[in-house]
RNA sequence: GGCGGGAUACCCGAGUGGCCAAAGGGGCCAGACUGUAAAUCUGGUGGCUCUGCCUUCGCAGGUUCGAAUCCUGCUCCCGCCA
């Protein structure tokens, strides 16, 4: 195996990275590593909870990607043991909600499949650390136990918190990190990959591996990817996630909407620009920059064609006001809506509608005020042909037509289709 | 166990008898501007068969012409003491 020279393998790991712990033995390892022809060890391990893969989540994995471009080998933990435990890193509180084992193995080939998308999933070894953990024995464990303390655990700053504010830990808590720590030493890992949090967890694998008389891995720590507001955590709670499984043109919609000084972040860790380059395009036009960016993002999760034809929907559509490709069709049945909306019945019987019955009916809006609301704002009209009419009655009763257009406010619009039966 | 404070709309938070569908801020929605970024400005933000009507201020009851506001009981939260 041969491996680029250290200096340039050192260039490309340290790239988007926060922490690299202990930093100096990092040089060392990859020199030993090209000296002797053997790939260092990957790992990063994640727990099965049944996760939808988005942007953030590929920060570790992209630098796994690299690590395997620099001809390293990568290893997967599947937490599916420690699944059953929940990963306490950055919870004030513990988890509620258990896994069945079924699931976890339903989430496990469903991540892999995720993650094939990041790393090249055919040269990666993958390990469930139920293969180890479901054969140790109680001895075993309480051996494991014997190595590490209760004021370690604690130097943990959400147990600290945790214990400090009297709220419970529990004891399978507890032996998570000892747990993850265990995954470092059974497969022998050089480096692993995690976010910042997992600081302790990383160092914990050091002390177990060098009881085993083993060489220390080293932790290669990413930042956290903030969403698309450009300030919390990407996630999918707080909704400013980009999901690496959606279609091409959300995902360009999503991208564009990022706030701009959010961009070198995503270029620095989402992409392998090189960072000067970087600088160059972030001086020019932002919009051309974003327009870039997502392209080269869309194109590493569809292809570079569907990238291009997102970016150039998003111009047409969004910059340039064309109405959406892809207008939902939603279908009236005059009949069961007279029943639905007896006060309509005259109107109906006519072939019409009031105005904000159809909005709330159509799925527009949330209430028939919603719907008032917004057309007294002049957020509504409608298409009967090319041409928009804006609504400003709040009680038009519309004539219904098959092939009308009903658009409300910027993002939501839908095609009607008239049954009488 | 004792003492005290609190529970108000998506969130924070004002309101201590009528002028309260309830100040203010955040968020969100619509409009203007624009690069559907940011910033800014305007309006809106319980429901409805909407110039009016109905329901809401932890829960249940009571006082009153009238209650988010007063009284009783209950539930939950938070401080301080034991």
């Amino acid at each position: 195996m041969n491996f680029p020279p250290v200096d340039e393998q050192l260039a490309i790991i340290r790239r988007g990275v926060d922490k690299i712990v202990p930093e100096e033995e990092l040089a060392a390892k990859l020199a030993k590593s090209r000296e002797t022809g053997k790939p260092l060890r990957i790992k990063y391990g994640i727990d099965p909870t049944g996760i939808d893969v988005h942007l953030g989540h590929t920060v570790p994995l992209r630098k796994m990607r690299q690590f395997q471009e620099l001809g390293h080998q990568a290893v997967i933990i599947i937490g599916n043991y420690t699944a059953l435990v929940g990963d306490p890193s950055g919870r004030d509180q513990a988890r509620s909600k258990k896994l069945t084992e079924a699931d976890v193995e339903a989430n496990a080939r469903d991540y892999l499949n995720q993650v094939g998308k990041v790393i090249d999933i055919s040269k990666a070894e993958v390990h469930r650390n139920g293969d180890w953990f479901a054969k140790m024995s109680f001895a075993d464990i309480l051996q494991l136990c014997g190595k590490i303390t209760v004021a370690q655990l604690l130097t943990r700053d959400d147990f600290a918190k945790r214990y400090a504010s009297q709220s419970p830990i529990f004891l399978h808590e507890c032996l998570y990190p000892m747990m993850q720590a265990w995954d470092s030493v059974m497969i022998k890992s050089d480096i692993e990959l995690g976010g910042t949090e997992q600081l302790y967890s990383f160092m914990l694998a050091r002390d177990l591996q060098r009881d085993q008389n083993l060489p220390q891995q080293i932790g290669v720590m990413s930042p956290i990817l903030v969403g698309t507001d450009g300030e919390q955590k990407m996630g999918k709670s707080l909704g400013n996630y980009i999901g690496i499984s959606e279609s091409p043109f959300d995902m360009m919609k999503k991208f564009m909407q990022i706030p701009d000084a959010t961009m070198g972040i995503y270029y620095n860790l989402l992409t392998n620009v090189p960072l000067d380059e970087v600088a160059t395009i972030l001086a020019g036009h932002p919009k051309e920059a974003k327009i870039r960016l997502a392209k080269l993002v869309i194109a590493g999760y569809h292809s570079a064609q569907q990238a291009d034809e997102a970016a150039d929907r998003w111009q047409r559509e969004v910059g340039g006001g064309e109405l959406p490709t892809d207008i939902p069709t939603v279908t009236l049945n005059l009949t069961t809506l007279a029943s639905q909306l007896p006060q309509c019945q005259a109107d109906l019987s006519n072939g019409r509608l009031a105005i904000a019955q159809l909005m709330k009916t159509a799925g527009l809006v949330a209430s028939t005020s919603d719907a008032m609301r917004m057309i007294s704002q002049g957020g509504v009209s409608y298409y009967d042909g090319d041409q928009p009419t804006p609504i400003t009655d709040t009680k038009l009763a519309l004539e219904l037509k098959t092939g009308m257009l009903i658009k409300a406010g910027r993002k939501k619009i839908v095609r009607l289709e008239i049954v009488k039966e």
